[in-house]
DNA sequence: CCCGAATAGTTCGGACTTGAAATATCCCTG
DNA sequence: CAGGGATATTTCAAGTCCGAACTATTCGGG
């Protein structure tokens, strides 16, 4: 009678999967708004940003395949926001010594100066936006995620 | 003396920093192995699936509208989408009935093929990214990812 | 030493994204 | 019943992204 044996859609794979798309919609959710607060109230976005916060970790400057390793971007992709970044003059890009093939890409101080002012504002949405989890709350979230599989494997 | 009121970066504002970093890497790496996959073993692509998911729920068909809000796209957007879509033959697009702004999108028998072929694949594999979580687990990374503020706010 | 494999970057094509402007239609209010 | 504001959708420009093809350079083994 009914046998359970019968049953078609596995209700764990079904949960796996509502739990995928809330984690998706709470990251785009944040994402979103970070973006939106990053275009109307600094006049940048969130790929500039974040390619100049990996740099402000480096004052000696980074090659571009460090960069677009560290961020998960892809070599080609990183070119173009590098450009427009050269371009405003946020940021530097030369030869590196001993390797032709490769290019370090640092900050010029415009561009230290322009991330700071980001990063503060940046900090502060995040932070407002996190508001409502204290802090065992957050310990609890980032040992969750960090049980989801990283990079090859 | 070290009076506290002098620290200057707050660490419950950096450690919320980090945690949306690791929030906004794990959502990264599972969408981009779901795209990955998406492409090489299907030839579709993560918005084309999320769009006709919508669908597959709505024999009638959604509007334009409806389907962009429920995906959090852009109306402009979505149009692209549907585009390619219908000149795949896999989606439907007429006009509304008593609006004759409204287009209604359907799935075509074509449309609703290739979704089961689709959606049984992409269950499959966020079953497997997500199979390192136990049900205790992923309530609790539910229940956190919900004390994220949604929508306006 | 030289050649082929590996590595660093760019270029290219295609898809997707947003936000703003333009169109078309609806609906409400005076 | 006419105008005006709201709504539905498309178009457009700009940016971002990937993956594949291409160039340039380095490195390793014979």
């Amino acid at each position: 009678m009914n046998a359970p044996t019968a049953i078609r859609t596995d209700p764990v794979s079904k949960a796996r999967l509502r739990l995928w798309l809330k984690l998706l919609r709470a990251s785009r959710q944040v994402e979103g708004r970070l973006r939106e607060r990053m275009r109307a109230e600094m006049g940048s976005t969130l790929p500039r940003f974040d390619v100049m916060a990996a740099l402000s970790r480096a004052p000696d400057g980074l090659r571009m395949s460090e960069v677009s390793s560290r961020l998960g971007v892809s070599p080609g992709g990183l070119t173009g926001i590098v450009d427009r970044l050269v371009a405003e003059g946020l940021v530097d890009r030369r030869a590196a010594e001993g390797d032709r093939r490769a290019l370090l890409v640092r900050l010029t101080p415009e561009g230290e100066a322009e991330f700071a002012r980001l990063a503060a504002a940046h900090e502060g949405w995040v932070d407002a936006l996190f508001a409502p989890l204290g802090p065992g709350d957050m310990a609890d979230l980032a040992a969750l995620l960090d049980r989801i599989p990283r990079q090859e494997g």
